[in-house]
RNA sequence: GGGCGAAUAGCUCAGUUGGGAGAGCAUCGGCCUUACAAGCCGAGGGUCACAGGUUCGAGCCCUGUUUCGCCCA
C-alpha cells in the first residue's frame, strides 16, 4: 500500500527507525554463503567494546555503508562483516574502575571471576556502540556479528600463535620495553604517544674514580642515575682523548662505573657524555648490549624506587627526582639546571608517563613478515588510497621493530604456553596439555599474560570468516574488496592484518585500501573530551536527521583531507533533503498512477534534456563511487536534484504537467518524471538511504524496498542515451531565459510584473526552438508575449541581453525604463567582454602560441575571440542607442 | 633530526593526464511566482602563500623560501 500524501517538510524523526527495523527484518543486510552473484565484502574496522560512537565512527561506517548500498544496488552479493573488539586494557579499566566504587580489586576477585565480571559487563553494555552504528543506517549483516573474545575468533588467535611460534617468528625474551606503571602491563612502540613537554636538562657532575676532575653528563632524568652502570662518550669527541682514568664515581652511592667509547653518543646534546642506564632506556640498552653492561633495576613496576636508591627507596619516580636533585645540589654535584622542552612517552590508553623497563616479554619478529606485505602493496596486489599512504606504510614497514605482544592484564586472549614446574621446559600448543612433553610431568603453569588486542585484531578479516576451518564464507569473501578506515590506525591495524593474511592466507586481506581523514572540529581541532569540543554524532542525527548527517559526511570526505565538522553544516545539507523532499512531493501531486513507459515522440524538450542529464550523471556517480571519490558523488547529486532538476526541468515542464498542451503530452512528461524521481532516488540511496526509501514507498507502483530496485546504469534503455541535441537547445532556451531574468534582476522589475520581450536572432535554428518552445519561455522568464523575429528594428526604449553572435533579445521597457540604471548595465557587460578580448588577442597575436599550440585550442581561440568581438560590438550598438534616448 | 601533507572568494573546501578560476555557506538587491521562505530570482567577491624555472601557455610540473598541521625517531 502506498501512501502518497506527505507531510509539508520532511520529518526524519517519523521515518528512520520504520524502515531501518523494516531492512532488517527482511533480511535485506544479508550476505549468501555462496552465490552466482558477484562478491563485494568488508569487514567493519571493529570499535572497541567500551566505545561510544564518535564523530570518526559515523563517518568511516558512513562511506562503508555507501559502498555497500551501492554494491549491492548494483546486484552484488555484499557482506558487510560487522563486530567488536575486545580492547583489552581499555575495558579491564573500566571493570576495575566499577569495582573501585565497590570497594574492590581485581586482586580480591581472582582472575577467573574478574573476567567473569567482565562478561557480565559485556553482556550489559557492549552492544551500545552497535545499536549506535544502526542509528547511521548501517547495512551490515548483523547475524554474522563477530567479538574479537568468541570461541571462533580464540581458536584462530592460538593457532596463529603456536604457528607462529613452531615457525620461530614469536619469540619470548628479556628487552626494554615500555612500561604503563599505572596499567602495569606493557606496551608496544605504537602504544606510546609522544608528546613534547617542558621539562629540564640536569648536568651533573660524575668525578673521575682517580685522580682530580670529572665528566659532566646532561639528563632529563635524574633519577635513573641509579641504575647506571657506564657513561658513555663519543670516540671521536676531541674534548675526551686524553682522560687520566676509565673510570667515575657515581654520585648519592657508592658505585664506580667505567668510562665507554660509543658513536652513538651525540656530541651535540649536553656536554657530549652520556649516562647509560641499560635497564631503563632503550638505546642505552642497546649501548649496554655492545659493551656488555650489567643491568640494574632502579625502579620497580609501579614506577618506585627500589633499594639501588639507596636513601631514595620507596620514592614515587617523580619525588624522587626532585629529591635527588636537592642532594646533589647540596653536595655540589648538579653544575646547572637548563630548562628544555623535551619528547615524552605517555601511556594511549592512560596517559601516564610510560618507564621504559627491562622485562621478559613475548615478541613477533615481524621483519620476515613486514617484507611481504610491503611486496604485496609494491606489485599492486593491495591498493592503499589516496596514494600518499603508500608511502608512509613503507617507511614504518621498512624501519619495523618486534613487536611486544604480551600483556600483563588478565582480559584478553591468555597465551597458550606453558612452562613445566619440573623441567622448566616451555610448551606451545592451541590444545591445553596434560603432560610435560619432555619429562612427563603433569605440573604445568600457564603463562599469565594475555595477548595484545591488536594481535586479534590482525586477523580479523579471515578470522570472522571461520578461519582456521575452510568455510564457504572464506571462499566467498575472501580477500574482502576494500577496507574503509582511518589514517590513525594504518601502523596499529592496516600492516598488521596485511603481515597476518599474507602469512596465513598466502593472499592479502583486501584487495584496496581506502584510508579516510580524521573528523576534526571547525577549528580544525582534533575532537577530544579534554577540549570539550566534541560533537556527538547521536545528538546531530536526533536533530537533523541521520541523511543530513551522512550527507555532509560525505561531501567534506574528499580524499586526504580532514574533515571539519560543524552542525551548521549539517543544517545546510538538511536544507537540500528537504529539497529533494519537496521535489517529490510536487512530483506526486502529479503521478497520480504509474507510468511505466512514455511515448518517445510526444515528449517535450525538457524531458529529452533531462533524461540525457540523468544518463550522464548516472555514468558520473558511478566513476566517483567505484573510485571513492566521496565527495564528488555527493557535490554530483547535489548540483543535478537542486539545480538541473529542481531549478530548471521541474519548472520547465510545470504547463506541461498542468495539462496546456493537451493529455497526450502530458501523459508523456508524466512518464519521464516518474522514470527520473526513481532513477534519481535511487543514485541517491546509498548516500542519504532514509529519505529516498520514504518517497520510494510513496511512488505508485513501487512494491518493496528501493534497496532492490536495481540501479539506474544497468538499465541499457535507449531512450535514456545521450541527446546532444535537446542538451544544445535547451542551453539556448536556458540563456535566453537567463538573460531576461537579469535584465529584470537588475532593473529591479517585479516578478509580480509580467513582460513582453523580443528575440531577435538570424538563426534558423534558434527561431525554431524559441517558436517551438514559446510557452516554456514565457512561463520560465514570466513573459506575457514572445516575438520572434528577424534583426531589424530596435524595440522603443527597451532593455538588451546579447545572448550570443545570432541572437539579441530585446525588453521593452516604456515608461518603465530607468536609462541610468540600463547604461550601468551594459557598461558592466561591456568591461566583462572587453578584458577577456584582450585576454584572448593577446594570445592570438603570439606566434608561438599559433605554432606551437594544438590546432585544437587554437581554433577555439579564434572562435571564441569571434564571438566576443561581436558581442562588443552588438553591446556598443545597444549603449549608443540607450544614450541617445538621454536625448 | 627524518618523512608526509597543506596554503585558492569573508568562511569551509573542490579543481584526475598543463589550454579562458568553481561550489556550498556567508554578503548585497528583489520576491510569500499555485513543491519547497529549510524557498525563488538576480548580483558582487580571488596577485590561486612568496620567489625563480620549464612551456606557446602553470592553481596544476620542477627548485627554493615562509607559515601551519600530522606521523616517525
Amino acid at each position: 500500500m502506498t501512501d502518497n500524501s506527505m507531510d509539508k517538510a520532511y520529518e526524519h524523526n517519523k521515518v528512520e527507525q520504520k524502515w531501518y527495523d523494516f531492512w532488517e527484518k527482511n533480511g535485506y543486510f544479508r550476505a549468501e554463503e555462496e552465490s552466482d552473484k558477484p562478491p563485494f565484502s568488508i569487514v567493519i574496522p571493529p570499535p572497541n567494546v567500551t566505545g561510544v560512537l564518535h564523530m570518526g565512527h559515523a563517518l568511516n561506517i558512513t562511506l562503508q555503508d555507501i559502498l555497500c548500498r551501492y554494491k549491492k544496488l548494483n546486484g552484488f552479493n555484499v557482506l558487510w562483516m560487522p563486530g567488536t573488539d575486545h580492547a583489552g586494557i581499555a575495558t579491564q579499566n573500566v571493570v576495575e574502575k566499577k569495582l573501585k566504587e565497590e570497594g574492590l580489586s581485581r586482586h580480591d576477585l581472582g582472575r577467573d571471576k574478574f573476567i567473569e565480571r567482565v562478561w557480565e559487563w559485556r553482556g550489559q553494555y557492549g552492544s551500545a556502540i552497535i545499536n549506535q552504528l544502526k542509528r547511521l543506517g548501517a547495512s551490515c549483516d548483523w547475524d554474522r556479528e563477530r567479538f574479537t573474545m568468541d570461541e571462533g575468533l580464540s581458536t584462530a588467535v592460538k593457532k596463529v600463535f603456536e604457528d607462529l611460534y613452531n615457525d620461530g617468528l614469536i619469540y619470548k625474551g628479556d628487552y626494554i620495553i615500555n612500561w604503563c606503571p599505572r596499567c602495569k602491563t606493557a606496551l608496544a612502540d605504537l602504544e606510546v604517544e609522544h608528546e613534547e613537554k617542558d621539562g629540564a636538562l640536569y648536568h651533573i657532575r660524575y668525578p673521575f674514580a682517580q685522580g682530580d676532575g670529572e665528566l659532566i653528563v646532561a639528563t632529563t632524568r635524574p633519577e635513573t642515575m641509579f641504575g647506571d652502570t657506564a657513561v658513555a662518550i663519543n670516540p671521536e669527541d676531541e674534548r675526551y682523548l686524553n682522560l687520566p682514568c676509565d673510570h667515575v664515581l657515581l654520585p648519592l652511592t657508592d658505585r664506580k662505573i667505567p668510562i665507554i667509547k660509543d658513536s652513538y653518543v651525540d656530541t651535540k646534546f649536553g656536554t657530549g657524555a652520556l649516562k647509560v642506564t641499560p635497564a631503563h632506556d632503550p638505546n642505552d640498552f642497546e649501548i649496554g648490549v655492545r659493551h656488555n653492561l650489567p643491568h640494574i633495576k632502579a625502579l620497580d613496576d609501579d614506577a618506585i624506587m627500589t633499594e639501588e636508591a639507596g636513601e631514595f627507596k620507596g620514592l614515587d619516580r617523580f619525588e624522587c627526582r626532585k629529591q635527588a636533585v636537592k642532594k646533589l645540589k647540596e653536595l655540589g654535584y648538579l653544575v646547572k639546571t637548563e630548562n628544555i622542552k623535551h619528547s615524552v612517552g605517555q601511556c594511549y590508553r592512560c596517559d601516564t608517563v610510560v618507564e621504559p623497563n627491562l622485562s621478559k616479554q613475548w615478541f613477533v619478529k615481524t621483519k620476515p613478515l613486514a617484507e611481504k606485505a610491503i611486496e604485496a602493496v609494491k606489485n599492486g596486489d593491495t591498493k592503499i588510497l589516496p596514494e600518499q599512504w603508500e608511502k608512509t606504510y613503507y617507511n614504518w614497514l621498512e624501519n619495523i621493530r618486534d613487536w611486544c605482544i604480551s600483556r600483563q592484564i588478565w582480559w584478553g586472549h591468555q597465551i597458550p604456553a606453558w612452562t613445566c614446574d619440573d623441567c622448566q621446559k616451555l610448551i606451545v600448543s592451541s590444545e591445553e596439555p596434560q603432560v610435560c612433553d619432555s619429562c612427563k610431568s603433569s605440573k604445568l603453569t600457564r603463562d599469565p599474560d594475555v595477548l595484545d588486542t591488536w594481535f586479534s585484531s590482525a586477523l580479523w578479516p579471515f578470522s570472522t570468516m571461520g578461519w582456521p576451518e575452510d568455510t564457504k564464507l572464506l571462499n566467498t569473501f575472501y580477500p574482502t574488496s576494500v577496507l574503509v578506515t582511518g589514517f590513525d590506525i594504518l601502523f596499529f591495524w592496516i600492516a598488521r592484518m596485511m603481515m597476518m593474511g599474507l602469512y596465513f592466507k598466502q593472499e592479502v586481506p583486501f584487495k584496496d585500501v581506502y584510508v579516510h581523514a580524521l573528523v576534526r572540529d571547525e577549528e580544525g581541532n582534533k575532537m577530544s573530551k579534554s577540549r570539550g569540543n566534541v560533537i556527538d554524532p547521536l545528538v546531530v542525527i536526533d536533530e537533523y536527521g541521520t541523511d543530513a548527517f551522512r550527507f555532509t559526511l560525505a561531501i567534506y570526505a574528499a580524499m586526504g583531507r580532514d574533515v571539519k565538522m560543524s552542525e551548521k553544516r549539517v543544517e545546510g545539507y538538511r536544507h537540500f533533503i528537504n529539497k529533494l523532499w519537496n521535489a517529490s512531493r510536487f512530483s506526486l501531486m502529479h503521478l497520480d498512477r504509474e507510468y511505466d513507459d512514455y511515448n518517445e515522440k510526444l515528449i517535450s524538450l525538457p524531458d529529452k534534456w533531462i533524461l540525457s542529464r540523468l544518463n550522464s550523471i548516472i555514468r558520473k556517480v558511478k566513476n566517483e563511487t567505484e573510485s571513492y571519490r566521496f565527495n564528488e558523488v555527493g557535490a554530483t547529486l547535489y548540483q543535478f536534484v537542486w539545480h538541473e532538476l529542481c531549478d530548471w526541468y521541474l519548472e520547465a515542464v510545470k504547463p506541461i504537467l498542468f495539462g496546456k498542451q493537451g493529455e497526450d503530452k502530458m501523459n508523456a512528461s508524466k512518464g519521464v518524471l516518474q522514470r527520473v524521481m526513481k532513477d534519481a532516488l535511487s543514485l541517491l540511496h546509498p548516500v542519504i538511504p532514509f529519505v529516498t526509501e520514504e518517497i520510494w514507498n510513496k511512488i505508485p507502483g513501487t512494491r518493496g524496498s528501493i534497496m532492490n530496485a536495481g540501479y539506474p546504469g544497468e538499465r541499457q534503455d535507449k531512450k535514456l542515451s545521450y541527446s546532444p541535441e535537446s542538451e544544445v537547445q535547451m542551453e539556448y532556451i536556458m540563456n535566453v531565459v537567463s538573460s531576461i531574468r537579469n535584465i529584470r534582476g537588475e532593473m529591479n522589475i517585479q516578478p509580480g510584473q509580467l513582460l513582453k520581450a523580443h528575440i531577435q536572432t538570424r538563426n534558423f535554428m534558434h527561431t525554431e526552438i524559441a517558436e517551438n518552445e514559446t510557452e516554456m519561455i514565457k512561463s520560465l522568464a514570466r513573459l506575457s508575449e514572445l516575438v520572434i523575429e528577424k534583426p531589424g528594428e530596435r524595440p522603443k526604449s527597451a532593455a538588451a541581453a546579447i545572448v550570443d553572435t545570432d541572437t539579441t533579445i530585446f525588453v521593452p521597457l516604456e515608461g518603465v525604463i530607468d536609462v541610468d540604471k540600463e547604461i550601468s548595465r551594459i557598461e558592466k557587460e561591456i568591461a566583462k567582454v572587453d578584458k577577456e578580448l584582450i585576454m584572448l588577442g593577446k594570445k592570438l597575436s603570439n606566434d608561438n602560441f599559433l605554432d606551437k599550440a594544438p590546432e585544437n585550442v587554437v581554433k577555439k581561440t579564434k572562435n571564441q575571440h569571434d564571438e566576443f568581438s561581436k558581442k562588443l560590438d552588438d553591446l556598443n550598438v545597444h549603449l549608443e542607442k540607450v544614450r541617445e534616448m538621454l536625448g
